[in-house]
DNA sequence: TAGATTGTTAATCGATTAACAATC
DNA sequence: TAGATTGTTAATCGATTAACAATC
């Protein structure tokens, strides 16, 4: 089993540049031109192919059609994901409204919150009441969820979700949560991807090109 | 010099843990302590303290208030560092309003927008026509800029803010950013996190724990 | 002192990179 | 065929983990 998250995202990655090399025209591509588009190298590209027992062409390449629906089958994109939102603070509201999940087959469904002033029935996607969250998961077999609410009830919430069936989560409450091992929890604290930004600009030597700016 | 991001980010996550740990009246850890607040083992906190000729007492741990401020040195946490947004669409108004960047000695100073309509000089943060960045970017000497433009503009975006000066950036538009190596980019992709937790769901066997629910 | 904890060195592990045989 | 490209195996690299001497 593969179980290497940066496999998985450049694997992303390729479906997203194979999707734009086809608007260009391309019917075939070679592991070199997705290097190129990715940032990889071929060699890269082909290894991970063959993780996943993807084979091409000898000479001839991989065609693009083919390619994307391989990749769209392990990526899971030839149905719709279902995901859930909790908590609608800055961050859970941009994520409820954000654009881009619908190109990828990612539909979020509902968005859960505490404060019941800020819940309503009638928009695009429904506000409902935290209270309802566990029946909703239930009912709508809901397998993904993501948590965008204050650190100290991050791990609760993330408990009822595990406990109303939710197998994986994304998780912006800047605490990493814990789980059991059949849970797949990924934890993205936007603090902390800043702070390492700012720890290198702090630390990189000055180059002449950047010295004179 | 060090590179590994992960070794940055776990230091962070010491730094908060330490700041919980002094709330709760600790004067002295021990590695264990530190390992079990953040999830790592004692091992790996020791082998990242040495990296950063961080030393305590055998027999004795570190002092908290010692240590805290070793690490607020090396994170860049004694003085206050200022960052510029670029983009307001969902997520750039989320990060721009967003709280939890206050606590960690980050500033946003401005927000940069193409749509003049959006612009305000009265708001909170500042919300300034993008054209007025490179000006700003120089005035003020910021080194650190978050992108939250569409895809297309990205690239554009980055290569302004790196001519004007910018060092660092953290970048939430879908696609991989390329720039020379003395600049920092750091990008965070929401689908990609997404999927991969879809594709991990979608893929982990279904276990004892998790058949029923 | 005895016991506990640090800090460093060595071993392991996993991912990436390189090399190259297979073959279209 | 000759040349180019794949796909796999081996080598390298870096990070994590384990072991353990030093010492408070």
């Amino acid at each position: 089993m593969i179980t290497n998250k940066n496999c998985i995202i450049r694997l992303s990655r390729y479906k997203n540049s194979l999707h734009r090399l086809k608007t260009l025209g391309f019917v075939k591509v070679f592991s070199d031109n997705l290097a190129d588009a990715v940032g990889v190298t071929s060699e890269q590209v082909r290894k991970d192919f063959s993780l996943f027992g993807i084979t091409g062409n000898k000479r001839g390449g991989y065609t693009v059609d083919a390619l994307t629906e391989k990749l769209n089958t392990i990526l899971g994109k030839d149905r719709v994901q279902n995901v859930i939102v909790v908590g609608l603070g800055n961050i859970g509201t941009a994520l409820t409204k954000y654009r881009g999940f619908e190109k990828e087959c990612i539909k979020i469904t509902a968005a859960f919150e505490a404060d019941a002033a800020k819940c309503s029935r009638k928009t695009a996607v429904p506000i409902l009441p935290v209270e309802e969250m566990p029946e909703y998961i239930r009912k709508n077999s809901i397998k993904i969820g993501i948590i965008a609410v204050p650190d100290v009830a991050a791990q609760q919430t993330a408990d009822i979700m595990i406990g109303a069936g939710i197998r994986g989560i994304l998780n912006f409450a800047p605490i990493s949560l814990r789980c059991s091992e059949d849970v797949v929890i990924n934890n993205v604290n936007l603090e902390l991807e800043l702070e390492s930004v700012i720890y290198f600009v702090n630390t990189m030597p000055v180059t002449e090109s950047t010295a004179s700016k």
